[in-house]
DNA sequence: TTGAAAGCGCTAACAT
DNA sequence: ATGTTAGCGCTTTCAA
């Protein structure tokens, strides 16, 4: 028994390879693979005759084998958190109208707002020898970093800006965005100014809001008080639920900054529930600018930022990489902008 | 200069092969692998010196070498018409997270709501050998049905349901959902009802959504005119913008189904802002159950659909078959639920 | 303009 | 319990 009859006995085979379409068409594969990557390098008699085998036996590469042969896969990971928060949804989707078109498929996982699970995923994701990768935020483990260094290949750490990132960046300030967020709430006489945000473990631009909320109120010499913050997750009934919790506390409380546009839309509806006017007796202000947003009673004042921009730098920074085209700026600040609508 | 040297002047080797470690540890590759996978079978001693190795080189195999050799990439294809619609983010996420854990990475690709689209997605995956595949939805190309069948990998269709899928399916029917929900209109005595829903190009879920509709108009008797209906694309502002052109055209229409709660809440948000009385002047259902449907006033009656559970038996069912484990049932109905609110 | 040959790092089948 | 060998289908380098 040959080798070669053993190996086709294993699985048959289903598609055709290389060298089926070269000997169809009585070349070398070399041929081949000009008469694919570049036409004008092959006589045109030639080239024709490889084309019609080309098209009768629907020849498609085979990616893994060129993988593994060019050490080049096409394969760009992401690591986001929660593929269900529409901010990253969209970061995505513009990752991906950037890479799709040159051939570069997205790998997703989801950590789960866990650096440690993020770890794993970058473990796993570096052992299929991914082309580069996109990380949330700027919060990750020692060995995360280390790995990510060691591979040497193009990371980009998206939604927030740091002074250290492990390679390039794409994003805005954080601290910044919520402080101005909360400086207009203060400039309209609003006092005390409650604060309701993610849970900051392992989310830096969680805690960076919160900071943000701090330093407007240090800047104003407004008291800080933790009975007016309350962290919990990201969704609008929770935030339903701390606002009711904060109210419960402090009945005094006059304006609430939200770290997030479900929050702040879970917490308007728990205002009106009891009967609180927004604005005038309670200012709600969110963040993200989601579409829902000017479609609420009042219309919401939050943060726009750009989500399918930050998506579509991070992939043009990649591919450029990917291409070996200079890359100017390693750390993108794609800006933030504050908009005034009536709920506070 | 010999191969290998010329070899690895190409590119200085960066991780850790199998042979390394072997070397490293004095025994063949194959007692690393069985020391990787099957650690019983290996003698104590042999196997705490390779194990030392593994440890002090960080070894990680290499997918794309493995998935060459194996015929097995542990890839799953996933493609949806759009990331940043929740529905299939929440879908994604329970797919994510039953095949992480199985070590099958989500492959991620947006068709746009376009079939040729998707087939070009297909094409490029199948050339990446993954090892199956979700698609959303039941309408695809014959050549996209053509290329899928021929693969022979476990393929599941979700969000709908279908009689004649290519392999598997997931999901629950949209026309009896969206056929309640008009019927429930029709119970409490509104007449005329209009409709508003996605464009249902090469989208099954909004056409039999409208299909259902239809349906229940024509059971009760009722007449149909397409001068109450509006198709539009998937977010609030349309929503909003469809209403408004609904309301111009037909200002006798007493209730609207929308095909998604999102198109829904931008509807509701037009009737308010010209003053008429949700549902004492008109009513307005949706479809989907997102969380802002219970978070509306009034709050939203919707369809409710097991969005996450979609994803993950998705998951389960290619996972099945990926481990040669029976599948019961090629088609599941995962059902779905009318919730009843105020809206309606 | 075309071809030959040696890998890429792993797995699978077959020894021993 | 351990090792040997021949691929997987492609790219790369060198040669003609």
């Amino acid at each position: 028994m040959t080798a070669r009859a053993r190996t086709a006995h294993r699985g048959r085979r289903t598609r055709p390879r290389l060298v089926d379409v070269a000997q169809a068409a009585g070349v070398s594969t070399m041929t081949v693979v000009r008469v694919l990557r570049a036409p004008s390098k092959v006589a045109d008699a030639t080239r024709e005759r490889v084309e019609r085998v080309l098209k009768r036996t629907g020849y498609t590469p085979d990616l893994t084998a060129r993988g593994l042969a060019s050490n080049r896969t096409g394969l760009i990971a992401a690591i986001v958190p929660l593929l269900t928060n529409s901010l990253i949804a969209e970061i995505m989707q513009g990752l991906t109208d950037v890479l799709a078109p040159h051939d570069h498929h997205l790998l997703l996982g989801a950590s789960g707002f866990s650096a440690a699970h993020e770890e794993a995923l970058v473990r796993a994701f570096l052992s299929r020898r991914v082309d580069g990768l996109y990380l949330t935020g700027l919060i990750h483990t020692p060995e995360t970093v280390r790995m990510l260094k060691r591979a040497g290949i193009p990371v980009v750490e998206g939604g927030n800006l740091g002074s250290d990132p492990i390679d390039m960046v794409v994003g805005y300030s954080n601290v910044r965005a919520a402080r101005e967020v909360t400086r207009h709430l203060i400039e309209r006489g609003y006092d005390p100014i409650g604060y309701i945000g993610a849970h900051p473990a392992d989310n830096d631009r969680a805690r960076d809001r919160r900071r943000g909320y701090e330093a407007a109120l240090s800047a104003a010499r407004l008291r800080r008080d933790a009975s007016l913050c309350i962290e919990t997750s990201l969704d609008i009934a929770a935030g339903a639920a701390a606002m009711a919790a904060l109210l419960d506390r402090r009945p005094d409380v006059r304006a609430v900054f939200c770290s997030a546009d479900a929050i702040a839309v879970g917490a308007m509806h728990e205002c009106q529930r009891r009967g609180l006017a927004i604005p005038a007796r309670i200012a709600i202000a969110g963040f993200d600018d989601l579409p829902i947003a000017s479609h609420v009673s009042p219309p919401l004042t939050t943060v726009r930022i750009p989500r399918y921009e930050i998506g579509r730098c991070a992939g043009t920074l990649l591919c450029d990489r990917l291409a070996k085209r200079p890359v100017r700026r390693r750390v993108v600040d794609t800006g933030y902008a504050l908009i005034e609508r009536q709920s506070a």
